[in-house]
DNA sequence: GTACCAGTGAGCACATTGCCCAGTCGGAGC
DNA sequence: GCTCCGACTGGGCAATGTGCTCACTGGTAC
């Protein structure tokens, strides 16, 4: 599970210049092709990498408004409102939380008014007792990894 | 901006299988290579396709923890708080929403225990007023775009 | 009719991949 | 101390994919 420095290296590299292949990394990295190609490997079956799915940006899609909605569900209807909620393309993400509400989720959508006609589908549906969306403005964190992934590596440095 | 039927279908082959290259697109899609290149080319220009990073797991990584906090920012420091956000790794994301809250993160930890630690980071700040913070306990749908992408292929269509 | 754009199918040199091997090194176990 | 084992190295191989170019076609706008 844990990561160990070269390992944090590969991710990092990938992560920053996705295109290169893995006979570029290893002469970056200063190690053996095969080496490279085995850590890969390994990262992969232990599911630390994912995959490399594309990175698709909704608001170049045509859908530039993001939000947060708080759901509250009703007793025992959990499960309907996720196989519900998975129906919607705009929801694009969903949690289910502690706390206030009983989900979270993230919607996109063409426009303000646009917005009004996702939360309308999203929210009618039977088991939705109440729903409260926050609008997204800016986004000065992208979803990253980077510093989580170094911080890892140091943390398995030390031990 | 609006993508036709054809760059749905290769973003929707590239979401689903990644490894794939170009040629083997091609072979599937029923077009010349040349086309899905241009295609490519194009949809990243576009920006509609950012990269191809790798999808890294938290939780393997030895994070397994995930959480949204909600903070209340003193009025005029919201600049000093996103630098001070950007500087914590287990911060993956921060967003500047309208609501009850000012702004919005996704954080990761170790555990319960070390999600007390993140916070505490998060919020020893003097910008910030209030943190609420909700525990991830599921995950029902995970960060996916294959539905948006095809639901603007389609709208495209009837055009 | 002409010009233009997108797609086609083909060809080319080149780099990279996936795979195999033999050899080295360091740590764990006996 | 000795041996075994796993990880890394550096090399070599055939096969494949890439980036690029070309001439040609069909549809569309002017």
């Amino acid at each position: 599970m844990a990561i160990d420095h070269l390992d944090g290296r590969i991710i990092v590299l990938l992560a920053r210049e996705p295109r290169i292949g893995v006979l570029e990394m290893s002469r970056r990295l200063g190690v053996a092709r095969g080496t490279v190609q085995a850590r890969l490997d390994r990262l992969q079956s232990n599911g630390v990498i994912r995959g490399f799915g594309p990175e698709v940006d909704p608001a170049a899609l045509g859908y530039p408004v993001t939000a947060f909605a708080t759901l509250q569900i009703r007793q025992g209807q959990g499960a309907d409102v996720r196989a519900h909620l998975a129906t919607v393309p705009e929801v694009l993400e969903l949690h289910t939380t502690t706390g206030t509400g009983d989900m979270l989720c993230r919607l996109v959508a063409r426009s303000n008014a646009d917005l009004q006609r996702v939360i309308d589908r999203v929210v009618g549906f039977d088991g939705i007792v109440r729903a409260s969306t926050a609008i997204v403005m800016e986004n000065p964190v992208p979803l990253r990894i980077i510093p989580l992934v170094e911080q890892a590596a140091e943390d398995r440095d030390r031990t």
